[in-house]
DNA sequence: CGGTTGTTTGACGAAAATCAAATTGAGTGG
DNA sequence: CCACTCAATTTGATTTTCGTCAAACAACCG
């Protein structure tokens, strides 16, 4: 599944699915790898925007500040996918912040040099746009359950979300290493709500935790909290 | 600065400001305007896109239902803008719905043509993905916003917001008549809650209200709200 | 005029945030 | 390997905010 370690092989990237052949040569005479420890942040909230990044290996929380000490976690990123995509525009700056969970290898390709392939590369541009129009899907669907769920639904949409992107491992955990405190960001809630309702999620047999493992048991009961609350007549 | 009625000038709408000349009469010979009432649905979440639409005249909610009685507002439109290019994609169907909060008037194109158009016009698809690159960034600002911020807060950010969008008429209302039923669903609380809250910010002399009209009279006061909670040493 | 729909208001309860404190755990330096 | 520190986890008590419910009233419309 895994590619070598040290060469980034964009044919593995998001965006190279749908590269023709000039593209890819071209890639790699710019392309440039860079590595993060666990914790290190690869851009920030405000920055101007250097260049784009592909996702080699390791897992990134893309985030936006709130204040000091309150964060809200916009999106997941593993292996494969594109970073830093988001500050394109006007004012190129970036408008969220991302953090490596573990530790990370990006390919890093400077923002003019893609942004001039892009306007020579057409078919790439035509499915930038269409990745954009799903991720503005996606974002509005979530700002809805944000909004309307409550914070147990949302938990339960997290861990089914997670276990979607993620995986689970052979002992049927969802394959992430998450922090509570970055569960909580995610969520857009308390860590000791989350703490406590993940412990009533586990009392009622939903999911199982081992340590920092969580793994989902009865799949039925998470999909019901994720459900809009019928009215009652 | 508003066009003659019943013909689209697709000059007038936001994408086409970044027309080439070959576009413009093209669009000319497929256009086909489509008129609502006040109240009526314009397209529904879950159908298959069938077109994308031009604001001509009037003002559009366009929202996302949660059960029979709640939704999420997600966003407005207004004379010039763009509706239905969030159904683009594989399955293209509309996560979103639209419904006239006026009597408006769109230039509807059919979204095989729309689509063929972009393959052949580079520069508009580039203009448009800069377009979802813009308005995912809005997205997922207000996401935050909206798990982070108090009720009042949202009230005062919708407010600001309806009023950098739509303007102020000559007393200094907001240009925009907005049932409290609807700026609830904006603002993602309900109609009792933000009733209440109206009435606070009416009485800290924040906003005046006058019918269904509504002015800011203090900026700094709303402001205040929407500011990031400072964290308590 | 009834009947529906939107507005206004108060009482109450549930959900979640805040606060406080105890406990564990993970590094760190000696 | 052990103490030490600091961060993360766990838990309960308390408070706040907001949603729910109910009811009265105005406004609008056929």
């Amino acid at each position: 599944m895994r590619k070598s370690k040290n060469v980034c092989d964009l044919k593995s990237c998001f965006l190279c699915k749908s590269c023709n052949r000039e593209w890819l040569p071209f890639i790699d005479m710019y392309k440039q790898n860079r590595s993060f420890k666990k914790g290190e942040i690869i851009f920030s909230e405000g920055e101007k925007v250097e260049g784009i990044y592909f996702l080699f290996t390791g897992k990134v929380k893309v985030y936006k500040q709130w204040n000091e000490e309150k964060e809200l976690i916009i999106r997941f990123a593993k292996e494969g996918d594109v970073l830093g995509h988001r500050g394109f525009g006007n004012n190129a700056i970036y408008p969220v912040s991302a953090a490596a969970l573990e530790e990370t290898v990006v390919c890093y390709i400077a923002y003019d040099f893609f942004l001039t392939s892009l306007k020579m590369n057409h078919e790439l541009t035509y499915k930038l746009m269409m990745f954009y129009s799903a991720e503005l899907q996606d974002a509005e669907h979530r700002m809805r359950d944000l909004v309307h769920m409550d914070t147990k639904g949302k938990i339960a949409d997290a861990l089914l979300m997670m276990r979607t992107q993620f995986g689970t491992d052979e002992n049927g955990f969802i394959d992430m290493n998450l922090s509570r405190r970055d569960l909580s960001s995610f969520v857009g809630a308390t860590y000791e709500t989350v703490f406590k309702l993940i412990n009533e999620l586990t009392a009622e047999k939903a999911i199982r935790i081992e340590g920092k493992n969580i793994q989902i048991i009865n799949e039925k009961k998470m999909r019901a909290y994720i459900q809009p609350t019928p009215v009652k007549k």
